[in-house]
DNA sequence: GGGTTGACGCAGA
DNA sequence: TTCTGCGCCAACC
């Protein structure tokens, strides 16, 4: 769709979106759909920025299956918090099992790509 | 327009 | 398994 906004951006907002319930995605995962395999980086910065939205960014974890939000000391909880309470399990190391929760991606192929 | 920032990824120790 | 250093890319000021 031409109508919307074709920025690194938007397209990750759009990919956060698809992640259904009880999935977890990467940041590179997220990059790499996006169109920029090596911008997981970006990502995390406009996950950052997207805070507040009503995206599904907890669903947003890093490659290690951890959760890490830097500077704020609240967010890594609840995020991890709400992926329990949607059924995503965290080992005793804080990490969960992305070969089980992980996103497999969309269906189909995006729209950019 | 250019420098700084940042919720990452990978390789090595 | 965990930590550190380096590189990558986009957004912000």
């Amino acid at each position: 769709m031409s109508t919307q906004d074709d920025t690194f951006r938007t397209r990750v907002y759009a990919l956060v979106e698809m992640i259904p319930h009880g999935q977890v995605a990467t940041y590179g995962q997220i990059a790499a759909l996006a169109g920029q395999s090596r911008a997981a980086r970006a990502v995390g910065t406009l996950m950052r920025l997207c805070d507040g939205d009503a995206l599904p960014w907890h669903r947003v974890i890093n490659a290690q299956g951890r959760v890490s939000t830097g500077g704020d000391v609240y967010r890594p909880t609840i995020q991890r918090q709400m992926l329990e309470s949607e059924g995503v399990a965290f080992d005793a190391a804080e990490r969960c099992d992305l070969d089980a929760v992980g996103w497999d991606g969309p269906s189909e192929a995006m729209p950019w790509e």
